[in-house]
DNA sequence: TATGCGCCTGGTTA
DNA sequence: ATAACCAGGCGCA
């Protein structure tokens, strides 16, 4: 839990999973600096650490505000610690439940972070009805929502995760925002021990001399110069920049005024597609990226982020190259993007971005188990490992017979079903996923034939 | 206007 | 064990 010097109550907001999973949707790999204690997830956002925890019916959620009042929006108040000493909270403060105020502007930040007022069931609805795959898929993968993240910060999130995986772009955010951004708070545990929390740095926190050199040195590698030069340009167009490609109908973060009136140069009329040219100038900045900022960042909900995985699913489900032949293609370059997300958005509409990402995350290896569809049930934090069958080697032979013959008898598609095995010393590692090209083939099937040589355990860690 | 390749790094696979 | 290879690309020749 959250220890700070002006914590406020828990407040609590009705909300069923199918219309926002937190656990799902804050870890998909559209936001990187969400951390899970425990059964509470917290996040520095707008000055404050903002805590989360979900039960069946409630969404509950409190505020912890740094011991330095801030004016709410107001300009960042520079009270940056030294950023590795590790921040001690004073000792006799004690946790103050907080006025109403600081809460109603939360319950706003909520709203807006998580996109709330759009029914996303609608949404499922409506992409189940249009598309059979989509309704295969969806039904272990409800609640996963589109962030309407600072676009700042989806920038140089998104920069970074250029052949780059979830946990490793989670670490390098981490560290960006505990070297460079401000000191808000500490988490502390019984078990974990505490962990002091860093708003994200503002554009001309980066902007400075010797950026690339330390970020390199943190590890961030060739995107140390993308961020450094990023950050540059961002600091010197002026803060409406960015803000100037936000769909004008999506509510900015900050609570500033509506459409439109973030930045002192309003765009005229502000397009995706504008939107998504202009971030291209930006060093470190594809098309894969420009769309993440888009979709997560801008509020354009019909962006497609189409990279190596989007493009499989495309491929492998969507039939996507043309019938007959694949298209030799196997490099993304910017017509396949572009027809890639045309594709998509013509079936799912308006929304395509926010369907992409049920597909993507039933996609992820991470939330393999989950997408094997029936035993989601999950809340607690150990998930996300592909199911594992441990075995003695001496029965190994009768189990990848057992598994053969199962491709065999199923007939017509024996690569619906993929096995991969890892022998070690004295055990065998089998993993098993099921592409679900087809429904008649059950994972299930597979492990009742294997039980039959051997007293397996199943482990799932 | 198109393909190929180098780039930082850490985890996984063969 | 160790070497490839991959991971939610981009920029340049």
């Amino acid at each position: 839990m959250a220890v700070g010097p002006r914590v406020s109550e828990w407040r609590k907001l009705p909300m069923s999973l199918t219309e926002l999973c937190i656990d799902t949707t804050l870890r998909c790999g559209q936001a990187f600096r969400w951390r899970k204690v425990e059964d509470e997830w917290h996040c520095t956002l707008q000055g404050r650490i903002l805590s989360l925890k979900q039960d069946a019916t409630h969404l509950h959620y409190r505020t912890t505000w740094p011991k330095q009042t801030t004016a709410p929006g107001g300009p960042a108040a520079p009270l940056t610690p030294p950023p590795s000493s590790l921040p001690s909270p004073a000792p006799d403060q004690t946790s103050t439940p907080e006025d109403d105020e600081d809460d109603d502007d939360t319950l706003s930040l909520l709203t807006t972070y998580f996109n709330l007022p759009i029914s996303l069931s609608a949404l499922y609805t409506t992409w189940s009805a249009a598309d059979p795959n989509f309704a295969r898929r969806a039904p272990s993968f409800t609640g996963i929502r589109i962030l309407n993240q600072p676009a700042w910060e989806a920038l140089v999130a998104f920069i970074c995760s250029s052949n780059n995986n979830i946990s490793r772009i989670s670490s390098m955010v981490t560290n960006l925002c505990l070297h460079y951004g401000p000191y808000i708070g500490t988490t502390t545990t019984t078990t974990s021990g505490s962990e002091p929390l860093h708003d994200f740095p503002s554009p001309s926190a980066l902007a400075g001399d010797g950026v690339e050199q330390k970020l390199r040195a943190l590890g961030f590698g060739y995107r140390a110069r993308y961020i450094a030069q990023t950050a540059q340009i961002i600091n010197a167009k002026g803060e409406g920049w960015l803000d100037g490609l936000r769909n004008p109908l999506s509510p900015p973060l900050g609570g500033g005024g509506g459409g439109g009136g973030g930045g002192r140069l309003p765009n005229p009329q502000p397009t995706y597609k504008a939107a998504h040219e202009a971030l291209l100038s930006l060093p470190g900045v594809g098309p894969k990226v420009a769309d993440c900022v888009c979709l997560m960042g801008l509020g354009w909900a019909e962006a497609v982020p189409v990279d190596t995985h989007v493009w499989q699913i495309a491929t492998r489900d969507y039939k996507f190259g043309g019938g007959g032949k694949g298209s030799k293609t196997k490099t993304l370059n910017r017509a396949i993007h572009d027809a890639v997300g045309d594709h998509f958005r013509g079936i799912w509409g308006e929304y395509a971005g926010w369907a992409q990402s049920v597909l993507f995350t039933a996609n992820l290896k991470s939330f393999a188990r989950q997408a094997e569809g029936g035993g989601e049930g999950d809340g607690d934090g150990e998930e996300g490992k592909v199911e594992e069958e441990v075995k003695d080697v001496k029965e190994v032979k009768e189990v990848v017979v057992e598994v053969v013959k199962k491709e065999m008898t199923t007939g017509d598609k024996p690569t619906a079903l993929r096995s991969t095995m890892r022998v070690t010393k004295r055990k065998v590692v089998i993993k098993t996923e099921v592409d679900e090209e087809t429904d008649d083939m059950p994972i299930a099937d597979v492990k009742v034939a294997a039980t039959r040589t051997s007293k397996r355990r199943r482990v799932r860690a």
